[in-house]
DNA sequence: TTGGAGTGTCAACAAAGCTGACTTAAAATG
DNA sequence: CATTTTAAGTCAGCTTTGTTGACACTCCAA
């Protein structure tokens, strides 16, 4: 790594940089959270439920992934079975997801969004797209391009495949 | 918006490209927090206490805004006095975070990092850094400039303040 | 057919959020 | 000076979402 001195690739990496830079992201996430979250909380307002990001997240990833597994799940939300196992208890009491027993492996269940938790999805994902949708337009396409690149070197290496292998698992 | 018809600017909004987005968010999220999380889940394992992103969040923004007050650090971690609470007393009783009664306004307790506290602190954002820094190496310096674009636009806009506003404050 | 190994469920617990009510001390205001 | 407001801290009690460990069902291969 021969960096000219002064260079700009010297200079953007200063500790100063770098911290401004974790600042971002945190900030950012939250701003990327707080549109889904404000829904949820509504929608607990009225009901005997509570929804919280975890459902969110669970709901996101079976509509992206219908038919998936419980432990391909697991995989992409990279927690434990019990704490996805509780969420998917209620979202299936609520009917919003429903699990059908595997016909190769009997011992699989594979998820499927019903109808009113498509809706859900919809709804979260909607003002999720359209803050992403703003934040684009304000930056420019050079702009997203740079971002994707850096969220991508960001990830762990496994986690990079997952992002763009998420198709439809249907039987 | 009269955007031309297959032009980039329409191009890259699609639905599918923003979902892209979104996951892409959540996946390098999570690699951002993976390294500090496994330095306290370590430190945790032959001591009393028990850290977590939480201690992590405190110490971060202590460092960066010293003889910062309590009320504004509630503001800028977005949580509830109680919880900032129990996790300050944890680290005051430990060591890590001292407190000290303001000059002008003796009302307010000024947060500062003791030795002990700054060398987590560095412990912590060292490998924060390093991955960010690989990041942005990676990358390069054009995609950065749009990564941090990128994430200022999906920033709440108060919020947006707070990440340029983190200075010392001490007396 | 039996003994792993894989998949999912359940019980019990911990971390870290939340609300609401309250106290203490100090400052600001009338 | 008396009252109100503000900053901080505390108590009690709750929820979400993470953890580990034990267990049941199913498949497959020896």
């Amino acid at each position: 790594m021969n960096e000219p001195i002064g260079g700009e690739s010297l200079l953007f990496l200063t500790d100063e940089q770098l911290q401004q830079g974790i600042e971002a992201m945190f900030f950012a996430y939250r701003g990327f959270t707080a549109d889904p979250d404000r829904i949820l909380e509504e929608l607990n307002r009225d009901r005997a439920h509570n929804y919280g990001r975890a459902h969110h997240r669970a709901v996101h990833f079976i509509g992206r992934a219908p038919g998936t597994n419980v432990n391909n799940l697991l995989q992409i939300l990279g927690v434990t079975k019990q704490s996805l196992n509780r969420v998917l208890r209620t979202l299936m009491d609520d009917g919003l997801v429903e699990s059908k027993v595997g016909k190769n492996d009997r011992r699989e269940r594979h998820l499927y969004l019903t109808e009113t938790g498509a809706e859900l999805e919809r709804a979260l994902s909607e003002v999720q797209r359209a803050r992403m949708r703003d934040a684009y337009r304000a930056a420019g396409p050079e702009a997203v391009r740079g971002f994707r690149q850096v969220l991508e070197a960001m990830m762990d290496a496994d986690l990079r495949r997952k992002n763009t292998g998420l198709r439809d698992k249907s039987e």
